[in-house]
DNA sequence: AGAATAAAGCAAGTATATTGCAATATTAAT
DNA sequence: ATTAATATTGCAATATACTTGCTTTATTCT
């Protein structure tokens, strides 16, 4: 982690009015160095020296911030992701594409997707949605063709 | 449960080479009956005579085999429903629009909902997807707004 | 530096889901 | 209709994700 870096952390967690601790230094700067969401017991994982309680406590304030975001991968476990900067206190915009890859399970947020255009029936009144796709992302996909070329397992 | 309906469900086992047995005509008939998708708690709840782990066994052999789908709510628990007729064995197609009201947390499958034209970044293999969205169901929406203007909570 | 207060850490508990195995029900063959 | 083969159920124990209550420690404000 860069010392900029750290300083931004901070920043973001003042503006907040979060009061700056390690921890959540540290859980910054683990789920702003990765592209995919990340779960729980993975940060656990990583952060040995970490409480797990500490842990979820960070992360749902985090989420009740608009700092991070959740969503359920295809097990039912909650994994996490920056917010991009326009998401505010109990006000989420994470209407993007979350694709979970089948093989590495990894959860990609996958931005700047066109979602206009979705008519509800009549009578649902819309609060926020997201489009939750499975399937392999490309370093899954070139390992499995290439693993079939070769006739490997 | 009309008879009708029993040879129907008693037919769509067979045709899965699954054997006719009463938990499973019970399962089948609890999730016919409800246009929202059925968490195992619930299920639970209603048919108190079944083991637990017979109830998750059902569901998931049910998935493998085309004949419901699960859908993860606003909590993350896995909810059940039947699927439309094109699915078939380890292959869905429920791409569909998932609505978790956040009053009622009944989570509706809405079909007939044209998800074409999304384009996934390079690379990524699509599997599958499910757009999945929050707020309010039309029964709920009535209620709050006629609580609303009556003053009640 | 010290007081007020928020956050971390620890222990215990809850809920959802899974695994192994014995008992039971279904199906197919006689 | 019985019986044998086999799939399914039910039970006990266990795993995993998450929560709650309370004490200790760290942060921040003066």
């Amino acid at each position: 982690m860069t010392k900029t870096a750290l300083k931004d952390f901070e920043a973001l967690l003042e503006r907040h009015r979060l009061k700056k601790t390690a921890p959540r230094l540290k859980v910054l700067s683990m789920l702003a160095a990765k592209n995919v969401a990340t779960s729980q017991p993975d940060l656990e994982g990583v952060m040995n020296d970490i409480d797990r309680v500490t842990l979820y406590r960070i992360l749902s304030a985090f989420e009740e911030k608009g700092i991070i975001h959740k969503v359920f991968d295809l097990n039912g476990t909650a994994n996490y992701a920056m917010c991009s900067s326009n998401c505010g206190e109990n006000h989420h915009h994470d209407e993007h594409l979350h694709f979970n890859c089948t093989s590495c399970k990894n959860v990609y947020c996958l931005d700047d997707l066109d979602l206009h255009g979705i008519d509800l029936p009549n009578g649902f009144k819309l609060d926020g949605f997201t489009l939750y796709a499975t399937g392999l992302c490309p370093k899954c996909s070139k390992a499995v063709s290439k693993n079939n070329s070769k006739q490997f397992n």
